[in-house]
DNA sequence: TTGTAAGCGTTATCAT
DNA sequence: ATGATAACGCTTACAA
């Protein structure tokens, strides 16, 4: 027994009248032994309460049971929910998880990747800063054994697997809900194109564009950062042109707070002065006055997809490279007026448009 | 040189002629060594990219540099918060950040801190799935050097640091703030009085009650979880019987969403129907229609404390106890009525009240 | 099947 | 000031 109270190997070893081999033996499971010495061994592990020293063991495996994170920021609702599930997934599995939040600074990323690689990750699930520029971390993680997954955003250049929303398809299914209800005119506030996810979500809506035959007008398409301020500049602009859209398409959450401000700004009621939809389904979307049509990605089946592609390749580092689209989900709220229902205060919708007066 | 390809002591010690011990020695700058040798030494290690193994080092010193972040929930934009401020700090002195979720069930935070303290942590910072049962592995961690700084709910029964938003004066104010705009009967949406933040919460409202000589009643009060769902029902509840409130004090951001959700659901507008206002300021409440009113914590400032105070302790392990707390700031918005100006649909209010209509 | 012993990469205790 | 060398706690050849 050790100084500090805890049993090491040996401590069970004398215990039970058995080397340390025999010990490590029946702990692991790998080799058979007699029952006998099992029985003495487990006992006597169980009577000093042996837990293996996880220090010694990273040192001597050369591996751990971590796995990490590395994402632009935690603090945006999507990576937060996908945080959460992989940290629930990784723990079932008997990892525990580093979060890493880059800002977006891709040589912050590279410091992680390479922090993590020599701390032995088994895996790192990333979502890059920037897709064009696999920093050499990258590969240095990979030849160390390292597992990498992408989520959100590809890493070109890396051969890793895969994992993002079907955003052009909720995009352009979105949009075209829009249409239907009769508006032609329909702003659009993305990311850069440097981007696959906004990229891509720019591409579905001008894709339920042309599915009916609408022109598409470049005025109309805003190219911002993925902050809110920059959504709400670019909603500000929109709106106060010659010739404004009747709807917005919001590209991300984040996003959405900017352009949520500017409607206030502007003194624009929604859906009776301009309609609303937004790529993502904060959490607030559903309670916000009127409730929000949103595109909902699932972070759940992102983060648990994640995990499950990670403990596939630490099993079997040479599986074939994946690709996977997780479905979104159409939220119809009501923040989408019906431009064929005349004189209408409010639009089809899943909540309740009561107007009555009760307190005060 | 290994196989894997990274130099070790050994091979900077034979490529500059010296032993092991002092190659050691001069990475680790303790001892003084000849300043010939030294040079060779850095120049070797230097020649040779070595970097020490983190995992032999780990190993060897039976100490890491990772602290922990125990919370219910990172998906709470509070926690959420509160990890990034704590990674970004705790990066720069060169720790790694673990996040681990609770889900506030007692037993996973215990089993979480079995592991971090087995994985040799050097800090925990903490928001407890339960304020009045100190677990036994929260002092198994101390008594293994751990140091340990509790967040936003107190950890009783454990002499440990604790970091806190000075919930008592956010919400004492707040409520000061609705009462001079004439509301003297405000209901309060509150969490169990089980934690420390709910009950100092409640207790600033009927503070500010009592400051102007106003009766409480306690039909008007209603502890629910923290969960939206809870604070939906209870606002139904609040706002259906006989003589409503006119205005509501939600006491987390989480709990605003569903009372938001219970307005629409019963076509209450802010704040000419029912004023509101809310503990927490979530980053869509100024985009809000109308923005809310709110009580910010200073999430930077407790993660950055709750850091300091960490590093504080792993420093000196025989500190004195601290607690400190965070001051809150008041937004003041438009989601609260002055029932002092009639005829007016619109309050006191940093946001630009227009109403005018443009697009379509 | 079981035990002996050689590492793993560092640090720290000895002599020198 | 420097260099052997013994740990640290565990796994794993290699022998028996």
């Amino acid at each position: 027994m050790t100084k500090n109270g805890q049993a090491t190997i040996r401590d069970v070893a004398s215990r039970a009248g058995v080397s340390v081999a025999t010990v490590s033996r029946v702990l692991n499971g790998k080799t058979s032994v007699h029952p006998t010495l099992r029985d003495r061994v487990v006992a006597a592990a169980e009577a000093l309460e042996f837990r293996a020293n996880r220090l010694a063991l990273s040192f001597r495996r050369r591996s751990t049971h971590f796995v990490a994170l590395v994402v632009p920021d935690i603090k945006n609702f999507f990576f937060a929910a996908v945080s959460h599930e992989i940290e629930e997934a990784a723990f079932r599995h008997g990892y525990t998880l580093f979060t890493c939040n880059t800002s977006d600074v891709l040589d912050r990323e590279a410091q992680y990747f390479k922090l993590l690689t020599e701390e032995a990750v088994a895996g790192i699930v990333v979502c890059t800063a920037n897709e064009h520029q696999a920093h050499i971390e990258v590969n240095r993680a990979l030849r160390r054994g390292v597992a990498v997954v992408a989520i959100d955003r590809r890493l070109e250049d890396a051969p890793i697997d895969l994992v993002l929303s079907d955003n052009f398809g909720g995009a352009r299914a979105v949009t075209g809900y829009m249409i239907e209800r009769g508006h032609c005119r329909i702003g659009v506030i993305s990311g850069s194109d440097d981007f696959a996810p906004a990229r891509e979500r720019r591409l579905g809506f001008e894709q339920a564009l042309k599915d009916r035959g609408i022109a598409h007008e470049d005025e109309l398409t805003k190219i911002t950062d993925f902050r809110d301020t920059g959504a709400e500049r670019a909603t500000l602009e929109l709106l106060t042109a010659p010739h404004p859209p009747t709807a917005i398409f919001v590209c991300s959450g984040n996003q959405s707070i900017g352009t949520l401000r500017a409607l206030n700004t502007l003194g624009l009621r929604i859906p009776e002065d301009v309609s609303i939809a937004v790529f993502d389904d904060p959490d607030w979307a559903g309670g916000f006055h009127p409730p929000i049509t949103t595109v909902e990605q699932n972070c759940a089946q992102i983060g648990a997809t994640a995990v499950a592609m990670l403990l596939r390749r630490i099993k079997d580092p040479s599986a074939p490279r994946e690709e996977r689209r997780v479905p979104t989900k159409l939220h119809i709220r009501s923040s989408i007026q019906d431009l064929f229902l005349k004189a209408s205060t409010e639009p089809a919708t899943t909540d309740r448009p009561a107007r009555s007066s009760a307190a005060s």
